[in-house]
DNA sequence: CACCAGGAATGTA
DNA sequence: TACATTCATGGT
C-alpha cells in the first residue's frame, strides 16, 4: 500500500476531516486560532482530549487563551487552569516556555518569513518540546508541510504493516513518499488517521502482538 | 477499582 | 541505542 491509496481509502471512510472534533480540522483562520493550537499541542501531551478541552475552557474563560497571557500569567495561576490536562506542572512551565519563545519573535505572525527546519531546531531546543508537539505546531499552527507522527500513526503503520522502519522520522518518510509537499495534505492525512484510529478504538495490547 | 489517553525528559545498562 | 520510570487528571 501506498500513502496515496491510504489516503484514499481514509477519505473514502469519513470524507473530508473539516468537519470532525477539533479546530485543527478545521484549519485555524486567525492568529488567536493558531495560537490555541499551539496551547492545545502542549496541553494534549499524553492527555485525553476531553480533559484538553476542560483546560482550554478555563483558560478561554479566564481570557488566557493567547500566548501574551499565558507568558506572563503567574505560574501558580496557569497551573489551576490547565489542571484538568494532567501533569499541569510540568505543563504550565512548558507553556509558559513555548508562549515566551513566540512572543520573543514577534509571536505566530513574526515566524512567518522564518525558514522550517531552523524553526523546528530551536523548538526542540525548547524543554518539554518533543518532535510531536514541534511538528503540530509547524503544521497545523504555522501551516508548514511537516508531517505529523502521533501515537494513531504508529499503531496504523503497525497494524497495515507499511513499513519497517516505525522510528519518527522513518514513519514521516514513508507517509509523505510520493506526496506533494503541501501542509494542507498533511493537515487532512493527519487528522484522517487520527479519526480513524478514534472510530476503530484501540485494541488489546494482546491483539496487537498476536497481529 | 484498574486502566487509559494524539509525550517528553531522565536515568540506567 | 534501547527500555523503564516519572509526571497527574478525568472518563470508562
Amino acid at each position: 500500500m501506498t500513502p496515496r491509496e491510504l489516503y484514499r481509502l481514509l477519505r473514502s471512510r469519513h470524507g473530508r476531516p473539516s468537519g470532525q472534533w477539533s479546530l485543527w480540522c478545521r484549519r485555524p483562520k486567525t492568529d488567536a486560532d493558531r495560537e490555541q493550537v499551539i496551547i492545545e499541542a502542549v496541553l494534549t501531551q499524553r492527555a485525553n482530549w476531553t480533559n484538553v478541552q476542560a483546560a482550554v475552557r478555563r483558560l478561554a474563560e479566564a481570557g488566557a487563551l493567547r500566548l501574551e497571557t499565558v507568558c506572563r500569567l503567574p505560574e501558580a495561576e496557569l497551573e489551576h487552569l490547565i489542571r484538568p490536562s494532567g501533569f499541569y506542572r510540568q505543563k504550565a512551565a512548558r507553556l509558559r516556555g513555548l508562549a515566551c519563545f513566540f512572543l520573543e519573535r514577534g509571536g505566530v505572525a513574526g515566524c512567518r518569513a522564518e525558514d522550517t527546519d531552523r524553526l523546528r531546531t530551536h523548538l526542540l531546543g525548547l524543554d518539554g518540546i518533543g518532535p510531536e508537539t514541534c511538528d503540530d505546531i509547524l503544521c497545523y499552527a504555522l501551516e508548514r508541510p511537516v508531517f505529523v507522527v502521533d501515537e494513531y500513526t504508529r499503531r496504523l503503520a503497525r497494524e497495515l504493516s507499511l513499513t519497517d522502519d516505525l522510528s519518527y522520522h522513518g514513519l514521516q518518510r514513508w507517509f509523505t513518499a510520493g506526496l506533494r509537499r503541501d501542509w494542507r495534505l498533511y493537515q487532512d492525512f493527519h487528522a484522517l488517521i487520527v479519526v480513524d484510529g478514534k472510530s476503530r478504538g484501540r485494541r488489546t495490547p494482546a491483539a496487537e502482538r498476536n497481529g
